[in-house]
DNA sequence: ACCTGAACACCGTTCAAGT
DNA sequence: ACCTGAACACCGTTCAAGT
């Protein structure tokens, strides 16, 4: 841990305005920078302090570490993913939440790992967004232990499908990796493998497990689609049941 | 990359069965014991190559590198998650797949990142699975383009869920993390988050977003099977529509 | 208050050399 | 075929010192 940042007024000495003067946004949007750039997997404090033109050890004064930094990038891609309510049905509601986050996740695609795997980013979401989440579903007809299952199957369907979509790719030998994964599909059985030798074409880059690109080069955006609505259905029609 | 390792058989002469010889297979269940026990971001091939008692360069002959092996050590890992058919509805089929995975992850709750977040962990997950997946879809009545969207629906639901419970907890001061988000939870203001104050006690660490621990030492059973019935029950409504 | 500068204890990976 | 051993180019983080 650095040294405890006091929580006084930043000095206006030195000009807070000026080009040079170091603060937690510009760190932050540094590393945002930073990471749309060359990925998750090349992220350095180290590099952010270069590109600011400061030793490394200057960042500690702003941020106590490399993860907090990166909860802090993420909690600052993920502004303003939600709408008020306005004259929408719950189920309306929900699609549009599905959408938007996706939208804003796919701006800063490299981020995607972040989300879903590390529980530090939980962090910056904001509790405005988890109100109008359990709202909606208490106007479905949700309460009690079921309120907390159905808000926790909602938030882990929204963020599930954009992780894997973005999944990171490896970055070493690309193009060989890509060629691996290529022959793999050729090499299908249609003796013992009938259904997926019979769909390769449609498969192949396109649905998980069997793809060499990630959503950023190549978007699933009709399966996810698909995703929503199955979700949505079945949403509501469990509601009902006890 | 390292140079490259030839395909003839290993040679026998130091004696296969001996307790020094070192193989893929013994780094793979090295580094997975480590990743057990101290978790993902402590794992490094340094200390995978000490306790096999050689150097940290001996690795490289049997592994290309630090990602191959953890693509390995997933693939061990999720080793037998599907069963044959059997006289199971597909409904029966998928709930029962859900819910394995999800045991076989747990059985090693700290590989969930590697899963959800990267691309080459499906390198190692074999093609009968993917098979059993969308014969069971086309049966359903899923053909075409929409028995892609619903295969990558299925995957995506399956992972989705169980990477955000078994999400990474920071490994830096715990203790004080863990005091910060109660502390959040306290600071709720019922007027302007009602429904959240309301359910406060059932929320807390047990709902994402708001709690402290992950599903190692607070596993959400109860939402993951609202979860899986819900998402079975919207693919049986969206098969229907066009 | 905010940054420099040196230092510590690590990493993954390469390459040549041994046996 | 398989491992040692040295070396390279990095890391995140600490602490004391400057201004």
């Amino acid at each position: 841990m650095a040294r405890k940042k006091p929580d006084s007024a930043p000095a206006l000495s030195m000009g807070a305005l000026s080009k040079g003067a170091l603060s937690k946004e510009r760190i932050v949007a540094a590393a945002l920078a930073q990471i749309d750039r060359d990925g998750l997997a090349a992220f350095s404090l180290r590099d952010v302090a270069r590109t600011l033109g400061v030793y490394p050890t200057a960042l500690y004064w702003h941020v106590p570490g490399r993860n907090a930094l990166l909860a802090a990038v993420v909690e600052h891609a993920l502004r303003d993913i939600w709408r008020p309510r306005g004259r929408l049905t719950w189920q309306a509601w929900l699609r549009t939440l599905f959408h938007r986050y996706r939208a804003a996740v796919r701006r800063h695609p490299n981020i995607a790992p972040l989300i879903g795997a590390q529980l530090v980013s939980n962090a910056g979401i904001g509790p405005e967004l988890v109100e109008r989440i359990l709202a909606v579903l208490a106007e479905a007809g949700f309460a009690g232990d079921r309120l907390v299952d159905a808000y926790n199957a909602v938030v882990a369907a929204k963020v599930g499908f954009v992780t894997m979509e973005l999944a990171a790719v490896p970055d070493e030998d690309r193009a060989r990796w890509a060629a691996a994964m290529r022959a793999r599909l050729g090499d299908v059985d249609p003796v013992r493998l009938p259904v997926l030798a019979r769909n390769l074409k449609r498969l192949g880059n396109r649905a998980f497990i069997l793809r060499w690109e990630n959503g950023t080069t190549v978007p699933l955006d009709r399966s996810f689609k698909l995703y929503v609505e199955a979700f949505i259905a079945g949403l509501e029609r469990v509601r009902a049941r006890t």
